[in-house]
RNA sequence: GGGCGAAUAGCUCAGUUGGUUAGAGCGCCUGCCUUACACGCAGGAAGUCGGGGGUUCGAGUCCCUCUUCGCCCA
């Protein structure tokens, strides 16, 4: 009826095919309409995908955060819900714009000598060509998105959205023009928002200089800076009001040196008395606290830096950069500065400091602060929400820990400056009248001339940060702002959002403050954040350090399943995922050798088969299964518990208002967890012994009964592991019944526990202890593993006895031994002794091979065992007040438990008695 | 400088509200091609749970402190 499987799993040659069959068949296909706030009977369960750059390749970081989503997605698929995953690419303003910018530094040219125009339009066909491998890559690890839902954050309907939240940003007085201090990239040549600026140690010098104090030839104000070259732009010296040493110099001045002018002393409390000499130079054009100082004081300032971060005397300097400076690179120019001092005379002192320097976040330039006009976004008021949101219980964070880091972020937030100078990206849609000259028009549609005079216009030269775009996200990707949309009406909100904490503030943030405001709604209710991937020491990978791993090499050599098994195996929740790139074999050895046990798992079942479908279990009378039948059928019910467990709820109770509850706040998505439990189930348990058991049946009178267990259990185990390894799974589940052309484990049921027989299950337990003590024995005395031992098993009680004698056979096929069961006349032969847990006990006689004086060593050191773990039962119990104060079934469970190694321990007594005369 | 986290077997990590003999994978040792699997099977070795102090009948788990490392923020 059906074809043996190869004897090697394949995955090169079948997951490709499978993939394609899937998505032929509309398997990753969300129904709006078949969503309950549609009229549907499917609950909902959205995760939208943080877009990839659109011009990146998959890496390992990818690799981690989509299989995170895809086991969660398709766990979701087979529990009944209405699965979304939306896929997508971000068009990644300064990075797309530095690739193309190196291209054309290639060519020797850049983006000024082809025009605005030209370079948008080549980085638009660039894009289109080559733009979005990413998510083709994303099928290859088996990532199962609706493709048909795919989006771009550059796309036309993402684009109306960017305008349509700017201008209700806007029209709400959420967004300004500010002039102010702001980080700017000399290299990318525009402005930065504060968490594209990123803190590095660096080890540079701090440098005390004097400036003479004007009038007083005998005094001078030492200052301490890192930055000598921003001095030109100094416009005062400030120290603390309480500050004793200075308070007679405030409002006198200081002649600034290299310059030449007189600059007023200001008191401060930014100046901080314990720093250096207690005196701060201010530099408002050129530090965002001096700009903040400046401000209050009602100081000029001078700009002296201009935008490639070369000395010149920009607005309000002139007279300040000496001719011999002009032009000079900052770093140049710092060192020319220092030498002047050192001239002078005025260099105090220059030590060695460690201090973090921003650098900007796509190129690594060191950033410099700069005056200039920027468009904000005020911040604070989209973040009470969006605080409110997680303090009502509506919005949690993975691992618990990251909240306290949103909740810190959002209560000192600062305005977002919006406004980036590249070509690349959403021009913002503000135009200027060249004729009246009134206020902006913000408009959604391009102006072409003015409302008001009918004048010419011109765009706001700007774009905006690409994270402008991102935050939207979860409303656009659906249809938002077009409120008649069906997939915003059906999916969202959206529910679990999967990260990497680095991009809590640029982007998870900022969605909740978006969803909050332009829909009302938080746009998920669980934020999921994953650890990072690294090699063994512990560094991070990344292509630039070339200790990265290509997620599709891994592919090519063990196949998807593999990666995804032993990344989801290895990653506890918020921990970092450690993996070798010198050494794949290893890194993903648990991934490919859990793989190819599943495959001759299915090998066997298969085999044994025969030409029709097993039976299914519920058509097997019940007083038909053996132990061995009803203790699988009981592990798989704890494997399934487990496994729900690990997962947690999908989602808060809507009875709640979609608030968590206290016990549900931080549980599940235990990804690890679940692979664990259904590891153990399929191997140690499924394989290792329940397979091991049905051996002898297969081909007798109950063979039909294994069967029927066999596939049932397996079927489960294949459907708790489809959404860690989903090509295997697929595979196999397609092989062990006949399937519908439109039937996939894909999309086929998540299991249920059922009714068990523990009883039957907890006997077996027995006989697993009697195999165990046979192979021991076996293993002790080094007998070959061809050589067959008899075995005589005791039962302590009647029941036990009828076990035993019951279960002989299987006892002996799984221990490879002639197992006889009940008692016997000792009839003084040498033999090898264990025993079980609840006194019952094996013999196994092995004339000739039985060293007396080490059976007796190995019986006494079982007993001292004993002994010693009754010894501390018997003091815990015997101390009153542990019987009096720990809880009454913890008592109880130590009183069983010491009468459990009493009785092993009279019968090992007994043992030792006889055979050693002790 | 502020905040957070981690320290458990050679390596990477689990250890729920304190309660049996602290677990898993990989690696290691011994023996085996047992008719699904050597990417396997069976058996095994290996941890004074970072140091010190405390709370408790009982601490890997709670508190304090020290050391080391990491992350976030300024």
């Amino acid at each position: 009826m059906r074809a043996d499987l190869a004897p090697q799993y394949d995955p090169t040659q079948l997951d490709t095919a499978l993939y394609a069959r899937w998505k032929a068949a509309g398997v990753f296909t969300a129904h709006a309409d078949r969503t309950t706030r549609l009229g549907g009977d499917r609950v909902p369960f959205v995760i939208v995908i943080p877009p990839p750059n659109v011009t990146a390749v998959l890496h390992m970081g990818h690799g981690l955060n989509d299989t995170v989503q895809d086991v969660i997605v398709r766990w979701r698929r087979m529990a009944g819900d209405e699965a979304l995953w939306v896929p997508g690419t971000d068009h990644a303003g300064i990075a797309t714009q530095n690739v193309i910018e190196r291209q054309l530094a290639q060519e020797g040219r850049t983006r000024f000598d082809l025009g605005r125009d030209a370079f948008v339009e080549r980085t638009a066909t660039f894009v289109t060509e080559t733009g979005g491998v990413i998510l083709k890559q994303l099928e290859a690890i088996g990532a199962s998105c609706d493709w048909t839902r795919t989006a771009y954050t550059f796309s036309p309907e993402l684009s109306r959205a960017v305008r349509e939240a700017f201008v209700r940003l806007y029209d709400a007085g959420l967004i300004y023009k500010g002039h102010r201090v702001i980080h700017w990239c000399p290299r990318c040549l525009t402005s930065l928002s504060d968490e594209e600026a990123e803190f590095a140690d660096e080890r540079g010098e701090l440098y005390q200089i004097a400036y003479p104090v004007a009038g007083h030839p005998d005094r001078r104000l030492v200052v301490a800076t890192t930055r000598p070259e921003t001095m030109l732009g100094d416009v005062a010296v400030a120290v603390h009001p309480d500050d004793e040493r200075y308070r007679d110099l405030v409002g006198q001045h200081v002649v600034l040196p290299v310059v030449g002018i007189e600059i007023p002393v200001i008191a401060d409390p930014y100046a901080d008395p314990a720093f250096g000499t207690g005196v701060v130079k201010i530099t408002p054009a050129h530090d965002a606290n001096d700009f903040d100082v400046g401000v209050r004081h009602g100081l000029p300032m001078p700009v002296v830096l201009d935008e490639v971060g070369a000395l010149r005397e920009g607005a309000d300097a002139s007279g300040r950069v000496p001719e011999s400076l002009r032009g000079l690179d900052r770093f140049d120019a710092r060192a020319r500065i220092v030498e002047m001092l050192r001239a002078t005379g005025q260099l105090v002192k220059v030590e060695p400091h460690q201090h973090a320097v921003r650098h900007c976040y796509r190129c690594d330039t060191v950033v410099e602060p700069r005056l200039s006009d920027q468009w904000f976004v005020r911040m604070a008021p989209l973040a009470k929400p969006a605080l409110e949101a997680l303090r009502d219980k509506r919005l949690r964070v993975l691992p618990e820990r990251w909240e306290a880091v949103y909740v810190n972020w959002m209560e000192n937030i600062r305005d977002w400056n919006i406004s980036r100078q590249l070509w690349w990206g959403h021009r913002i849609p503000v135009w200027y009248c060249e004729g009246c000259g009134g206020e902006p028009i913000v408009s959604r549609e391009d102006v072409a001339a003015c409302p008001r005079c009918g004048g010419a216009v011109r765009q706001d030269e700007d774009v905006l940060d690409t994270w402008f775009s991102s935050w939207l996200w979860p409303l656009s990707t659906l249809g938002w702002p077009n409120e008649e949309a069906r997939d915003l009406a059906a999916f969202y909100p959206t529910d679990v959002l999967v990260t990497a904490p680095e991009i809590l503030f640029f982007w998870v943030a900022r969605m909740v403050m978006a969803g909050c405001f332009f829909m009302g709604r938080e746009p998920f209710h669980t934020v999921y954040l994953h650890g990072t991937v690294r090699d063994m020491q512990h560094v991070k990978m990344s292509k630039s350090l070339g200790n990265g791993i290509d997620p599709l090499d891994v592919v090519q050599s063990f196949g998807a399943d593999a990666l995804r098994y032993t990344v989801i195996a290895g990653l506890g929740l918020g921990t970092d995922v450690m993996l070798d790139p010198t050494n794949l074999e290893q890194s993903f050895a648990p991934g490919r050798n859990f793989v190819t046990k599943l495959w001759n798992i299915g090998r066997f079942i298969l085999q044994n088969l025969g030409d029709a479908p097993a039976p299914a279990l519920a058509d097997i009378a019940p007083g038909r299964l053996t132990r061995a039948d009803a203790w699988i059928l009981s592990r798989l019910d704890a494997a399934i518990a487990e496994c729900d467990t690990a997962l947690g709820p999908a989602r808060p109770d809507a009875a709640r208002g979609g608030r968590w509850a206290p016990g549900e706040l931080y549980a599940g998505l235990r990804l690890s967890e679940l692979v664990e439990a259904a590891r153990r189930f399929a191997w140690n348990e499924l394989a290792d012994w329940y397979v091991e058991s049905t051996k002898p049946r297969l081909g007798g009178r109950d063979g039909d009964v294994a069967r029927a267990v066999l596939v049932h259990a397996f079927d489960a185990a294949l459907r708790l592991l489809h959404p860690v390894v989903p090509f295997i799974t697929e595979t196999l589940w397609q092989a062990i019944a006949p399937r519908g052309a439109d039937e996939f484990l894909a999309r086929a049921a998540w299991p249920v526990r059922r009714a068990r027989d523990d009883d039957a299950a907890r006997e077996f337990e027995l006989v697993r202890e009697a195999v165990g003590a046979i192979r021991q024995i076996r293993a002790e005395y080094n007998i070959a593993p061809g050589t067959r031992v008899a075995a005589r098993v005791t039962g302590a009680q009647d029941r036990s006895a009828r076990v035993l004698a019951h279960e002989a056979a299987l006892i002996g096929h799984l221990a490879r031994a002639d197992v006889a069961a009940g008692d016997e006349p000792g009839n003084g032969e040498a033999a090898a002794h264990a025993v079980l847990s609840d006194g019952s006990h094996v013999r196994v006689p092995l004339a000739g091979a039985i060293d007396l004086g080490k059976e007796c060593g190995r019986l006494r050191g079982e007993l001292e065992q004993i002994a010693s773990l009754r010894a501390g039962i018997e003091q815990r119990l015997g101390n009153e007040r542990f019987v009096t104060r720990a809880k009454p079934d913890v008592v109880a469970g130590e009183r069983r438990r010491l009468e459990e190694l009493t009785t092993r321990a009279a019968q090992l007594t007994a043992k030792v008695h006889t055979l050693c005369g002790g």
